[in-house]
RNA sequence: GACAUUGUAGCUCAGUUGGUUAGAGCAUCGGUUUGUGGUUCCGAGGGUCGUGGGUUCGAGACCCAUCAUUGUCCCCA
């Protein structure tokens, strides 16, 4: 047999992990301090769940399980982990109302892998939603908490784009066009980021949308002041697009408030995520420098999506974090330094002599915190070198049979080669200068 | 799913109009006389050239098929 991982998976190394995780864990400290708790729910579900909810295209790359298939208990690997919150949220009435969560957890969707892109078949999504409440001031602080992940991890030139689907709506009625329009629109307005207009235009004409519409699209894309205030001229008459704008400049001076460097955002009404149940503000992260690298993060209002799995109303916003876009992205960017361990000091074994003392150091180091290994063969001094070389341990501790006599230790710091003879009181102070 | 790309050592690749026993760098392991890595020097292991068939005296090179890969599109985190 020839060992192989499955196609769009990955083993995470020890030098990838120890990054996923500092990641993460950034983002727990930033959704905490947002209020949100975290939730866990089982990486399968009902099959049933999960269809419908997304739209035909992205039902098709739901992970089915060859498993009771055709019954109600046919399975599935979860795609989102908006969906099975939604599930949660619909079994367990009880909660506190509005109930925020995170969530971080792999998703699987059947896709054709592009890891240069960022795109996987198994990734992890980092989610935060708020359920209950139809308030602007959870969807601007969703945005805010992008922002502060994106920036305490580094990133500088990313920008939210942000929409609604009330406009995108709206739009399609501005057009002069029926609803069932929409969907194929905004899929190939979608694309101006990426393409000009002519090809926009002639995908368009392909899927018969009258001249007249496409002309009154491309006027207001493309006009010169695409602003919410233009907006509100242009769609005076359609009060669905109208409340979508108003959503949205109350967001924008929320934003303001909580000191959001309007750089890393705009308004984009050409933004218009492919999933069905989104139904007001929507939002996407990019990088425009790496426009490759697909989004860092998605998310946005899907006031219907409860609904439609219990039957009682519920309004929720939520965001999902790539953790596998957002690696891709700090490689790509070196962003990431070429950390192997958390240990700080490996202590050398010496010899028989030398062996029960270092043991005795290497408890006393770890006692005060210092992450400490000890290298457990009595092997050759260049072996047990070589092997912090190779780990970037950062110091190496010999007690030979010289430094017990003397009762001191010495300490190298491998980066500079430098080796001082040191009292073992000292270490503490020395190895963090 | 559509179009294109590439399959030679663990990795990155060379391999000249087909011609002995298929090479290099990196990586791995060992040695460099035994208390010091990353830098020197020496050495070793590792390939049925993706797979199957065909052309030929002879195929890693050419032809067909097949599988896989990678990229773009689609869509998304």
């Amino acid at each position: 047999m020839n060992p192989r991982v499955f196609k769009g998976a990955r083993d995470f190394l020890p030098e990838q992990m120890l990054h996923r995780e500092r990641i993460t864990s950034v983002m727990r400290s930033v959704f905490k301090k947002y209020g949100f708790a975290p939730l866990e729910t089982p990486a399968i579900e009902y099959l049933d769940t999960l269809t419908g909810k997304y739209g035909e295209d992205a039902d098709r790359l739901i992970y089915r399980l060859d498993y009771k298939i055709g019954s109600k208990d046919a399975a599935a690997l979860h795609y989102d982990l908006t969906v099975p919150f939604s599930r949660v949220m619909a079994m367990n009435p009880h909660l506190a109302i509005p109930f925020k969560r995170y969530q971080i957890q792999p998703v699987w969707r059947a896709d054709r892998p592009q890891p240069h892109q960022g795109r996987f078949r198994e990734f992890t999504q980092c989610d935060c939603d708020v359920m209950g409440t139809k308030s602007m001031v959870v969807d601007a602080e969703l945005i805010a908490i992008t922002y502060e992940v994106l920036k305490v991890l580094g990133f500088e030139n990313f920008l939210i784009k942000i929409n609604n689907r009330k406009i995108l709506n709206g739009l399609t009625q501005y057009a002069g066009l029926t609803a069932e329009f929409t969907g194929e629109i905004c899929r190939s307005i979608d694309k101006l980021d990426k393409a000009p207009w002519e090809e926009v235009e002639k995908e368009l004409e392909e899927k018969n949308i009258p001249k007249t519409a496409i002309e009154k699209i491309k006027a207001l894309l493309l006009g010169k002041n695409l602003s919410i205030e233009n907006l509100r001229i242009a769609f005076a008459n359609i009060p669905l697009a109208l409340e979508g704008l108003d959503e949205l400049t109350e967001i924008f001076k929320l934003l303001e408030i909580f000191e959001i460097d309007s750089k890393n955002y705009t308004f984009d009404l050409s933004l218009a995520r492919g999933l069905d149940y989104y139904t007001g503000p929507i939002f996407e992260t990019k990088l425009p420098l790496h426009p490759h690298i697909g989004s860092l993060t998605g998310g946005g209002r899907y006031d219907e999506l409860i609904g439609l799995i219990s039957g009682k109303e519920m309004p929720a916003a939520g965001i999902s974090l790539g953790l596998d876009r957002i690696y891709t992205a700090m490689e790509q960017l070196n962003m990431l330094s070429d950390i192997k361990t958390s240990t700080k000091v490996l202590i050398a074994n010496f010899s028989s002599e030398t062996y029960v003392p270092s043991l005795q150091l290497l408890h006393q180091l770890r006692a005060i915190g210092i992450p400490t290994e000890f290298f457990p063969e009595q092997a050759k001094m260049k072996k047990q070198f070589s092997y912090a070389d190779k780990l970037s341990i950062p110091y190496v501790l010999i007690l030979g049979e010289e430094e017990l006599k003397m009762g001191k230790i010495s300490l190298k710091e491998m980066k500079s080669g430098d080796q001082i003879l040191i009292e073992i009181n000292d270490i503490e102070k020395e190895i963090s200068k």
